[in-house]
DNA sequence: AATGAATGAGGCTTCATTCAT
DNA sequence: GATGAATGAAGCCTCATTCAT
């Protein structure tokens, strides 16, 4: 349904897919400056200089892939918290959201928390990054600040606390040498964080249906 | 007074160090592989072979580079932190000295917490930094546990929330346009991190004396 | 009127004139290496591989685009110079219409003179093109010892010292950081030229009618 | 004498000078854009990165060559005109030094004539090159008009007209499938130029001393 | 101890040409 | 006839490392 177009269209499409994709195999593993455009080739399984007919620069193909899984990953955590109302609810969801997403794709999230601080050009689309789920964390805790449900506190600085948080939990588990699930640390995690804004001890105990999903792939897209 | 006698000794010592500070500014800006060795000599005001006759690698300067580092903040955190008996009290002093320091040393905390991130094989290196810092706070908080003062919790993972809320609020001062004080952070950075654990809010309202020191050299070393 | 019926013969035409155009105008900003194919297809408005269909190489569009460039300025001098009967008027009407033409065409001015002499391949090319010209200048030349109205001497070097003249003061014009009008060098050039081949004073004295054309309108063809 | 200090300061210097002699033959033969730095690397017998110590790019190994070259030969005509008094002999010797040079190194007059046109960028070194010979003459007609030898003319146009006319006649000796000897232009080169600024017919035919080097080593340097 | 020159592998990018559609 | 995607051979340049002095 999407796809209706005739097939030459969907060529360009087609190959500037699978060359993100390769890209994202190759980056995942080395950063940017340690990836080769020639390893991006071979994990695409296409000529270098194909790789130029799509791209105007290796760093365009990293950016694109920064912006595109940031797309991604932001979108399925509003989708998730939609169905909740509760703004404490939904920032419960939107960590474990994250947290189960990057249970599943260990890769994207390596891309996500190590690629980008390597190169001196890409300290601005990190920030763009951590700024964008920050944000989204900011803009809950403002709902709860609003409707009483946690005192008025500075929402920026929480925010960026909350996602420091997260990123550094994610972090470890993927450097460690045998990485249990990455879902375990959610209780405690949730607790700390509620805790931190001042969440009654009460609500913290509520714990919602812990419905994690079972299996992740480990591929892109 | 420690450099009266022994000058050929200490030659070699002194190169050695002029070079890891040569390295230091280098690495700040630009990261370990955007940073030419070229680039440390000239720093360090020495010849490019001049610095291949103290170290065997450019891997191996960066690796002393981190080492040390760490030991001089750790060492500062735990001499400041000595003065404290109070484990609740100590944490507190800790998140307050690396906020303290890094307030100081803009760079070092760029080489922190962006430069070990790059190449594949500083991810252990970077890790065991943050290990160190994360142990800290850990026997810190181990303590207070133990001495009732607050819950039992993960300290494990309650250690690796609060160095990544530092963290990120350091890394988000250092990539500000025009940054403001980062110890204007620090009170509410304390509120939460010790609400977090559950400290009560009798003990959070206790500001102790908000002795920040004036001024910090910019220098290394 | 030329192209009423044949539709499809004259498409083939249509295109090969059309990638011409446009090659010229790319070969004419940046000469033969440094113009892509892409820059030619670009110009000419057609894809890539069109061109390759009318055309197997880059460098055949060069050769005939010298080709039938040299033969529109050589016509056209021969057209003029076909309205006087003295050999010197001749020779002078040659200069003035090639000063003429290349004023109006800066472009095709700077691809005569510097295009060619790039590639190594060229050469040839170049040297045929100088030749042309040379030897419609030197038919002048030998016709005025002819019929004695100079004295005898070594056409050929002449004719090659004519066009070298013409040839360098072009250059000189196009190169100007603000050119003024190549026809006020005319006067000079002409007398200088006239009087290398030993025309007498007093037939250099009487210029001819000044006629020059208004305006030059910019485009090939 | 020039060379008194350390072998190390002589070792840098002899680079140098061993990559632009490979350089000067490289580019000799099929101009800039086709000759690579592996050409000249290979003709300097040094590796591809040994040029790059001493030149930042390949463009300025080509400047640089183009700078010198020129100087060389500025110097060696004025040095050779210094021995004449007459202006109008001054440009005599000028434009047979030119000669002279030049068919001794047919390789310099290549370099000369036909590399510096092809790159975009190098029309202003190009044109620097040509104004540094126009001016000489144009310094020496100036000096004729000033004594009366010669009417008043335009002698930058005039300057401009004998650099081309030189240049042509070179051009197409270079271009030459057997080329004769290029001595043997000048006669009717000097008597052409001479007549064309109205230098007398008497004065024409005293034919100065032609003493033409017998022989010309064809290397750079 | 130190220097500066040299090396060579490897990286990014360009571009003439080919080819399936 | 024409298109756009793909190829692969170069090309320019960087840089960690080595080495003679």
């Amino acid at each position: 349904m999407r796809r209706q177009r005739s097939q030459p269209a969907d060529h360009g499409r087609a190959s500037r897919e699978t060359i993100l994709d390769g890209a994202f195999q190759a980056f995942t593993k080395g950063g940017y400056r340690d990836t080769a455009v020639d390893d991006i080739a071979a994990a695409a399984e296409i000529s270098k200089g194909g790789i130029y007919f799509h791209f105007p620069t290796k760093e365009a193909i990293f950016r694109e892939l920064m912006r595109t899984t940031a797309d991604k990953l932001v979108g399925k955590v509003e989708s998730t918290v939609a169905a909740e109302s509760d703004p404490i609810a939904r920032a419960e969801v939107a960590i474990r959201t994250v947290l189960e997403v990057f249970a599943g794709h260990r890769t994207m999230a390596r891309l996500f928390f190590e690629a980008g601080a390597g190169g001196r050009g890409f300290q601005a689309e990190t920030n763009v990054l951590h700024d964008r789920f920050a944000n989204l964390i900011q803009s809950y805790l403002d709902d709860a600040v609003a409707q009483g449900t946690i005192p008025a506190i500075d929402t920026r600085i929480t925010s960026v606390v909350w996602f420091g948080a997260l990123d550094e939990v994610v972090a470890r588990w993927l450097l460690a040498d045998r990485p249990g699930r990455l879902e375990d640390a959610y209780p405690t995690l949730r607790a700390l964080l509620l805790r931190s804004v001042g969440v009654t001890e009460a609500r913290i105990a509520e714990v919602p249906a812990p419905t994690f999903p079972a299996a992740f792939p480990e591929q892109h897209r």
